[in-house]
DNA sequence: CGTATGCTCAAACGATCGTTTGATTCCCAC
DNA sequence: GTGGGAATCAAACGATCGTTTGAGCATACG
């Protein structure tokens, strides 16, 4: 059925790191194909259009990233000793273990990106695929912080999203020193990560 | 010598607007200048290039930006009392108050795209145009926070950037109730930053 | 009045974009 | 071996992009 399966792999390889690099309209098809060695139709062939490309490209990270938050929300989530560090986790360390594998680093890139970007269609398509994830995240937010009205834990919870974005989008800036193990980085970086978000979400 | 003030004026407006609102790429030249009713040419003549208008949107906003900052942070800097609050007040206020005026607050949002994206050239004009004001205010986070190593306050103060400028970019602006003034609005605003900030940053 | 200067205008330029086409190659079932 | 659908390919399509051109218009100055 599929011999195509090597060159739409290679296609949203290529497509992610280029997206991610130049952005969804300045990467184009030409450079894509190119990077991927693959023909020019190529794209409309397998995927339609370039649209659908973008949006194949964040189904397929966003998948597996909302399905790993989710088991790890699962884990803590109603439990009576479960702490805000606990939640915070659940929510960071998938996504930090995204830019763990190759390319896959440049995916909270592309993701920072489409938060940018005002595009209608691209905010209904994220809302679609990454809205119930929030709400879950939220309502276990809401246990944790009850002291805090609807308003107020809304507004905190978006400035700890635009941080967590802004940092994770820019992962591997603070570079690392040498003799440090990435596993060892990336603890250390989860670890910041939750201790910043969790003064930002529970101050008084 | 200039009766094309107004014509400079009406593209420079047009162009913040439709910046905002479909990034640097997405807006055409052609649609700027068809806004602006003037004519597709005036830009090419008036600024030289589509990139030289970027830039002239953004050094217009960031000098009375930058200058309003550092005018508010020289007020408090160093004065023995200062304390965290003060700081994060000199920086958010002039943010917002840019807000105040017709469409300075679309700026923010132009702001905030341009940290996302991460074209080089774009980076680097920021980094000439806005880098010495965020290096006097990190000094002076860091007179206020000693007991931060170096690489704790950098990690502190990119994490309360990425928050700021996420929510002045208004992408989550929580509505104003009616009967609130917009005054009024803004100084919640504000508290409601700094608050955020500062627990952030100031958190063991 | 004539002319220089700053500005605006419609039109065209070459480049690049996403997409489509039709021929060709590949590969497996029969 | 052969037929046929899937996949790949070079080439072209129409649209749109930023930029340039050269004529036309206005105003100020000698």
């Amino acid at each position: 059925m599929n011999s195509s399966a090597s060159t739409k792999e290679r296609i949203l390889a290529a497509a992610e790191v280029l997206f991610a690099q130049r952005g969804f309209d300045g990467a184009s098809l030409r450079q894509l194909t190119a990077a991927a060695g693959v023909n020019l139709a190529a794209v409309n062939y397998h995927f339609g259009s370039k649209d659908k490309l973008v949006e194949e490209v964040f189904r397929r990270r966003l998948d597996t990233l909302n399905a790993h938050r989710l088991a790890a929300l699962a884990k803590v989530a109603g439990e009576p000793d479960t702490t805000l560090e606990d939640v915070l986790d659940a929510f960071i360390r998938p996504a930090l273990a995204l830019s763990g594998d190759g390319s896959g680093s440049l995916f909270m890139r592309v993701l920072a990106r489409a938060f940018a970007e005002h595009d209608d269609h691209l905010r209904q398509f994220m809302s679609e695929n990454y809205g119930h994830v929030m709400r879950q995240f939220t309502a276990e937010f809401a246990r944790l912080l009850p002291q805090l009205s609807r308003e107020e834990l809304y507004w905190r919870i978006d400035l700890v999203t635009g941080a967590l974005t802004h940092a994770m989008s820019g992962f591997g800036m603070i570079q690392r020193k040498g003799g440090v193990s990435e596993a060892a980085h990336r603890e250390q970086t989860i670890a910041h990560l939750i201790r910043f978000a969790s003064a930002g979400l529970s101050h008084p």
